[in-house]
This record gives C-alpha cells, structure tokens and sequence, in this order.
DNA sequence: GCAACTGATTGCGAAATGCAATCGGATTGA
DNA sequence: TCAATCCGATTGCATTTCGCAATCAGTTGC
C-alpha cells in the first residue's frame, strides 16, 4: 500500500487514487459496461489502453482497495475482477462527472446517452444501479422488486437505440 | 486546443481535462483557498507544487477554458486568474469528490472540515457557493441576502477552529 | 540604487506512457 | 493427438511527461 501522501486533504488523496488517464477508464468499463475480465477491458477499451498500462492499474485498484481478484471457476486461467463497496459509492461522482463532460466537453451523442439518463434519474436511479453492482460483484441481495429492469440494462438499450437511429439516418 | 480525443464519452473528455495530479489541486486552491495570483497558488499549495508545473497547467486550463488571466491594476506584473462558468459548475463534482474521500481515504481532520460542510450543505449550500464565486470572478450580481455569511468564510472558520482546537489538546 | 517580488522559463534526471512482441499455461476444434 | 486460439500478463524500448532546482527579466517599495 501507498502511505507517502501529499497531503490529508480529501480531494488530494481522492485525486492520488484517479489521478491519471486510466483508473477511472477502467472502472467506468467494469461499472457500465460490466467487464470483469482482462481480455474484455483490454479489448473493449474504445480509448485503446495498452495491455501493460491495464495491468499495472488493475494491481494498483487492488491495492488501492477497489478491486477483488478471484478465480473465474468456467477457467482455470481466467481471473474475475470484482468492484469493491469504495469502487460501487463512485457511481455518483461518475454521473456527475458525465453530467458536466455533457455540458461543457466535446461528447458524441452515442457515448452520452448514458450520461443524459443517469443524470434524469438523480440520485434515486444512482441508489438503484449501485445496489445491481452489489449483487453483480459483492453478492449481496438485491432489494428492486422482481421484474425491475436493470440499469445497465436501461443504458444499454438507449446507447444501441442512438447507434441504430444513427445507422438508419446515414443510410437514408 | 486540444482537439485529438480519445473518445467522445463524457467521462473519458472530463478524464483528459483533470486527470492529472494538478490541475484539479490549481482549481481547488482558487475555489475554496480564494487564490487568484500565480504566488499565491504556488507558495500555499500544502502539496508543493512546482514553478514549471504551475505555469503549464495554469497555461493549458485557459486554453481548455476553465481559466481567463487579466492584468492587475495594482501591480503591472501581477496577473489575476479567474474561474469560469465552466470551472464553477465544477463544486458539486469536488464536494462529491471530498465526501468519497472522507469515507474511504486517510484525511487528516483539519483538512476534511470543510469537506464535511460542504456535504451537510448539500446542493443549497454548493449552489450559494457557486453563487459567490460568480460575484467574484465573474462579477455577477450577488443574489444572497446582505449580512448572509459567505460560504468560503464558514469553511474556513470552521478549519482554523479545528486546527485551534488541535493546537490547545496538543498544549494541554 | 537595490533588495524583494512578479509571472514565468530552462536544464536535466527520473518516472510514466504507449507500442509491439512475447511468454507459459489452458482450452478448443478437428 | 495436436495445432490453433485464448488466457492474464511481462518485457524491451523509444517517446513523453514529471518534478526539482536554478534562473530570468521586468516591477515595486524603500
């Protein structure tokens, strides 16, 4: 563990865990796009990581105290990485985060959609997807009544319904 | 500009605006330490950041548009960085950001006073702060009500009663 | 004049980044 | 059986960035 700090204060220490091009790519690949495996983070990473950068910051959250390792049971090779309860409670600070990219950065429209919905959702959808990453990754059980659809789920969809409205609008 | 993205996700755009060890400590400073002179930010900054490293980030917050430099009547060396409206609406994220570390990171009593505040206050309280930094940077019209007590006062107040506090049990 | 202060800039070693190739073991398909 | 593929990494290397110290030229106060 790291124990050389710069200093106490809060926003500091937060910025000595994500302040780098990468951890917070990581973990919004594993939140949002329910990655658990290195070959999927590495692949799947629109930003392109490099497979040595992933596997140095995949130790680091380890150690940091964001992320689990276990064995994946369906393969003796493959390792499943699992969101802790300190990596879930970001879930807010990435829909802030999103909100604000959104308003002021360059987004594509695609890419935002997820942001847009977990905005209009507020704090009470926030509550709802970070009880799904609970029972995904901690295994805890999960309190929306059955039939509730998924967040990711939610997202999911509205991104592939802006990709598909897009596709159809370039071809017309 | 930067005009090479990674991605056009909001998160990834927001990543490659601070997502860097400085940049956010420089707005941090200017935010709640009420810093406005190159100085000021590089000799109060409890992390100690370097000259070279502050010009540059200085230089490319402007370019990103979260910062405008203006001369100082008084000093016809001194320049006075001021925050945009970009870079207010930036208080929720570091109030979340500082509440995240509260919980799961070493602060240091003093130093997560405000943080605490800030999280009690909630969205009124960000918003009355947003409303200050507006009047100050921005030269908007002020909208709370004469004799309201700045919100940048109350924080400080309440550090430097902590660190009394601590001073006088450090004695006793 | 001159020291102190202003916002920077330069030089340089250390560290991080990004890319490509590679590793040994596990699994899959023919 | 055996080659191809997939698994989570690791290594080497060139480039970029970081961080520290020293320094700069112009401004101000005395």
């Amino acid at each position: 563990m790291y124990t050389e700090h710069r200093s106490g204060c809060p926003i500091n220490l937060s910025l000595e865990v994500f302040g780098d091009r990468w951890s917070l790519i990581i973990l919004r690949d594993m939140i949002f796009g329910g990655r658990r495996h290195f070959r999927e983070l590495l692949n799947g990473s629109i930003e392109g990581i490099a497979s040595n950068i992933l596997a140095d910051r995949l130790k680091r959250l380890m150690e940091l105290g964001l992320l689990t390792k276990a064995d994946d049971p369906s393969h003796k090779q493959k390792a499943i990485y699992s969101l802790t309860e300190m990596a879930i409670t970001l879930v807010p600070i990435m829909a802030h985060l999103g909100a604000w990219g959104r308003v002021w950065l360059p987004v594509s429209e695609e890419l935002s959609i997820r942001a847009e919905l977990l905005e209009k959702g507020g704090p009470p959808l926030w509550e709802q997807f970070m009880d799904e990453l609970r029972h995904e990754h901690l295994g805890a059980p999960i309190k929306a009544p059955p039939g509730t659809p998924g967040v990711r789920q939610q997202l999911q969809a509205a991104y592939e319904a802006v990709v598909a409205r897009k596709a159809e609008a370039a071809t017309a």
